[in-house]
DNA sequence: CGCACTTCTGCACACGTGTGCAACCTCTGT
DNA sequence: ACAGAGGTTGCACACGTGTGCAGAAGTGCG
């Protein structure tokens, strides 16, 4: 009962040419009759026929998708990568495969490279943990792939978000409207973003010369619980900060969280900064002032970095770093006193 | 320059055995000593080696992933229910691909034949818009398939969310406060969700002898600022609605928008409820009153009708649907008069 | 009509992996 | 020593598609 799915060959004998003919139409070769290519493309409508990804890909044939490894869905942030990548696919009418590793790195290297032999025509790696396990092999092969959230390699093209300035960009914000003690709740610093965000947070205090000890700073995880708890600990400090600063907006939520729960006023008796420019920061009263992290152009940048290379595999790998953008809403404000 | 993949072949090799038995050793073959296995297993460790999806398909091994093909990912509704989708994965050590279709009818029978052609073992269609296209074929074959958010089909299993009685609901928690007069505002009314909930918002209605005219009624669109258009348009009439149901969250968000324009209390002048509950529901003051919708369980509810039917084929198709609950937060209460 | 040239088509092989079958090896029991 | 059983391995083919090459069919020219 199980039959077999249509292949090539059934639409060859439907059309009475041979299957190289029917390939040579699918790919759009010349030097085919146009009464044959008629009678073949009728044939595939007839038939119905899906032509068989791996088989193409195995005999070396384009596969018009391109790969997106990520760690999870389960993050807000890469699903508005994703958006963004698949938003720019759909212009340049390629599909998009996605796999997730899961946080082993093991897995990512398998991922990349499974994607890499002929089921994708490239690779967008989000947020590489282990890339030194597949760079180099995948450079020699000369195959596009790039890179987002990474440092510059000669064996990639990457992608990033400006850190270092977009924590500037909010502290100037902050310190502008007169604060001086300013606190920060960090994300998780198991992260790359979230240390460096919390070292560019002290070095402005140290160039501004204002104060930056640990008893303005508390550990958080990026989630909201973890945003409410670390206000809750600064405030209950000797000499409590006008201002906080958190990693992220959830975070932020959380700092508003506290701030209602104290029946304190925001942004009257403390200022309240996020990171990211996600939803809930529209939503929340007041909403939240924050940085915007263009996640999506992030995205759609990566896709178009990749289409370069899949045009001219030569092209020099590039480095783009995406501007942040600050995003005054009704948390900030001077401080009281 | 550009150097080949490692293949089965050159494990092979390198070990100084056959591929044969190299595959039979990659796919846990007994009758292998285990002397040679040892051997094969460190040669496959000494290159790096990574299976070739495509050809293990091809040639009609077990691919180990499941395939998911969704309209967009634009939409929360679909990145809640692929979350769910992949954590149940996780826990079967089974493997994500996503595909998209854009809205495109051909595009969706495409991309579900492509997986179905030994890519995947498996295939979840996420609202399907033109299953007809390709189920019987499947069936035929005999391929594993699940459809979310669909009627009950003797070709495939399926689940959806119980929207009948999810309205239903959200309409007797209101009307127990006491509201007499409950306005709605629609979501987008080509989406079956949308036109289910207004007829049964207005069911509910007919049933308990309540007002339900159109002047009751408001269309939106899912998004913010039709919550908020149609919040202004139901208040503006004669005699106001105490309560206003939102097809959707998002919407609820907008009419809190209004609510606080106008300088009017939620939930004191006016209750507003929203559907779904995301995470914006939480962010708001007050905290939204919902439905819940389980997505995530949604995805996990789908994978779970995919394996089993992955472990035996013959298993008959069966239609679950998932109830929906009552969340009850501070935007509801009775009302003044 | 013969020849060169262009257009068109089919044959056969390649891609990397899984598997039925047969052959080989090893061991046991007689 | 030999037969038989069962463990272990390699050969060869299959999966569906793309493509180099050769040959067939058609065209133009002398």
């Amino acid at each position: 009962m199980a039959s077999r799915p249509v292949t090539i060959v059934d639409v060859a004998r439907h059309a009475g040419v041979s299957h190289s003919t029917v390939s040579r139409v699918l790919n759009g070769h010349p030097y085919v009759r146009s009464e044959t290519r008629t009678r073949v493309e009728q044939a595939v409508e007839a038939l119905g026929y899906v032509a068989n990804l791996q088989a193409r890909g195995l005999a070396g044939g384009p596969s018009g998708s391109i790969g997106l490894v990520a760690l999870e869905v389960s993050n807000s942030y890469v699903v508005e990568v994703i958006r963004g990548v698949d938003e720019e696919l759909a212009a340049s009418g390629l599909d998009l495969m996605l796999s997730t590793t899961r946080r082993r790195d093991v897995r990512e290297r398998e991922q990349v490279l499974r994607l890499s032999q002929g089921l994708c025509d490239g690779v967008i790696v989000l947020i590489p943990a282990a890339p030194d396990l597949y760079l180099e092999e995948l450079a020699a092969r000369n195959y596009p792939i790039v890179l987002i959230d990474h440092a510059a390699t000669p064996f990639a093209s990457s992608t990033t978000m400006a850190n270092r300035s977009s924590t500037e960009q909010a502290m100037a914000h902050l310190i502008e409207l007169g604060h001086r003690r300013i606190g920060h709740v960090t994300g998780n610093l198991a992260t790359d973003a979230a240390r460096k965000r919390m070292l560019n947070w002290r070095a402005m205090l140290q160039t501004h010369q204002l104060d930056h000890g640990d008893d303005l700073l508390a550990e958080g995880n990026f989630q909201r619980e973890s945003g409410q708890l670390g206000a809750a600990t600064l405030l209950d400090r000797p000499d409590p900060p006008t201002a906080i600063l958190a990693g992220s907006d959830s975070m932020a939520v959380g700092v508003l969280d506290e701030v209602r729960k104290r029946g304190i006023r925001c942004p009257d008796d403390l200022s309240v900064m996020g990171f990211d420019d996600v939803l809930e920061a529209t939503v929340t009263t007041p909403q939240l002032s924050t940085i915007r992290q263009p996640m999506q152009a992030l995205g759609r940048q990566a896709v178009r970095l990749l289409t370069d290379r899949l045009g001219n595999p030569d092209v020099p790998t590039v480095h783009v770093e995406l501007a942040t953008e600050l995003i005054v809403r009704g948390s900030t404000a001077a401080p009281a006193r």
